[in-house]
RNA sequence: GGGUAGGUUGAGCAGGUGGUGAGCUCCGCUGACUGUAGAUCAGCCGUCUUUCGACUGUGGGGGUUCGAUUCCCUCCCUGCCCA
């Protein structure tokens, strides 16, 4: 198998990139702040940036249908490589029509590589130059996957736009000797990915990793760069770092790529907060299982911080969760019905909750794009450091 | 009326045939969750105490005994069977 850059290249044709992607309002000039408002035209129409894509793992956001998504006001979605491998099969979904059509989304997928499971699935799994062996999480079967296998499934599921097989760095455990060698093995994986993709429908991403080293960053930044890649990840920063320590990782890499013309995606944080501040560091993608996850559980955001609806005093509570939001659940719903179903064990209640937390999070998002562009972000952004500060509750921004 | 099986902390149970019953599952309360092994997980869940710990508690009453949830008597309540 042929490996390198320079061949990955020549297979990737000049002038019709699989998504372009402009940048609209840059920056200012006065350096405030480094957000930026863009937009993705791809197959599946425009993305406009920052955005924020719900995440739909087995090929649905969980609770959702497509409906819920375009209310909620999703432009995008991800999904995930590992999970439709193993069920129900990519060649399955390939046979069907694609992802696209198999959950009827017509709108923008990028697909993750399933090299985050390296981190998710722990010691179900080990990993070596050639790829890593997973332990299947349904039946307990072993998987080898490569960055070639990676490839080969996310063009299978044919999504807007597929990412390299990396190896992220597990939080904690990570001397400065295994971020240098996972962050070096990404770079020769990303080679490999980018040697054997061809899909030119399909935009492929590289991902920078480099942990929380500054020069590893940088220099894993620089390698990545330099790769004729359509857009470039940001990995391995959605684990326990704290948000000074993203921040920072985030302000060594943006400056690197100042004159780059391809969208820098933030992988896997997701909290108001944290969109806030990455967008202000010159972040234009983000994904999260966050808002859902917590959602399900029981957790909704409002603007004065966050709401466990388990809680026994929304019981008799008549107001909505959010006066005044535009989701399903707010339109027609009472605390009170909603604590009741999460005690009943309803299933609508995930559905509405789910609705909740990304219509939340979208309008979030929405409102950090119109700040952008009528200027206004830096005191957006000051706003929340000021609440922050002191200790008030964050305006559009839980924790 | 006769027989039989029972009555344990909100519910359902376990255990205990004379040597200090606070154990489980629900329910309930609180918290966590960030490229989804997550509609999951953790802590608490008799009273007092931040903790250590102390106290109370095996349907009611009585008896035997150094000591009773256990043995005896009696009453109450529940299920089932027979009349």
């Amino acid at each position: 198998m042929t490996t390198g850059a320079s061949t990955a290249s020549s297979v990737r044709v000049q002038g019709s990139r699989p998504i372009s992607f402009q940048v609209r309002v840059p920056p200012p000039a006065d350096g405030s702040t480094r957000a930026r408002l863009g937009r993705l035209l791809t197959h599946h129409g425009p993305v406009d940036t920052p955005v924020f894509m719900p995440v739909g793992t087995n090929a649905t956001v969980k609770a959702l249908d497509p409906d819920d998504l375009r209310e909620v006001g999703a432009s995008m979605i991800l999904s995930n490589t590992y999970h439709l491998y193993l069920r129900p099969g990519h060649e399955r979904i390939e046979r069907l029509g694609g992802l696209h059509r198999f959950m009827a989304w017509d709108r923008p997928i990028l697909t993750d590589s399933g090299g985050y499971q390296v981190v998710s699935l722990g010691e179900m799994r080990s990993v070596d130059e050639t790829g890593v062996t997973f332990r299947s999480h349904l039946d307990g079967s072993l998987h080898g996957f490569t960055p070639e296998h990676s490839i080969a499934v996310q063009e299978a599921l044919g999504a807007d736009v597929a990412v390299c097989f990396d190896q992220p760095v597990p939080p904690h455990a990570s001397s400065r000797v295994a971020v240098a060698e996972a962050t070096a093995r990404t770079h020769r994986w990303a080679a490999r990915c980018l040697a054997v993709h061809r899909r030119p429908d399909q935009a492929l991403f590289g991902i920078i990793q480099g942990g929380l080293e500054p020069d590893l960053r940088a220099e894993s930044t620089r390698i990545l760069a330099g790769m004729p890649f359509d857009g470039l990840c940001i990995g391995g920063l959605a684990g326990d770092e704290t948000a000074a320590q993203r921040r920072a990782a985030i302000d060594v890499v943006v400056p690197l790529l100042e004159r780059d013309p391809r969208p820098r995606y933030l992988m896997g944080l997701g909290s108001p907060p944290d969109l806030l501040d990455a967008v202000d560091a010159g972040v234009d993608m983000f994904d999260s299982v966050l808002p859902a996850r917590i959602a399900r559980n029981g957790t909704l955001w409002v603007p004065e911080g966050r709401l466990n609806l388990r809680n026994a005093r929304f019981l008799d509570d008549p107001a909505p969760v959010q006066e005044g939001c535009r989701c399903r659940a707010c339109r027609s719903f009472s605390r009170a019905y909603l604590a009741h179903l999460i005690r009943a064990d309803e299933l609508l209640f995930y559905r509405l909750a789910t609705c909740h937390n990304l219509t939340f999070l979208l309008d979030f998002m929405a409102r950090i794009r119109s700040a952008i562009a009528d200027g206004s972000f830096p005191e957006l952004v000051r706003r929340q450091a000021d609440r922050r500060a002191s200790k008030i509750a964050p305006e559009g921004a839980p924790e």
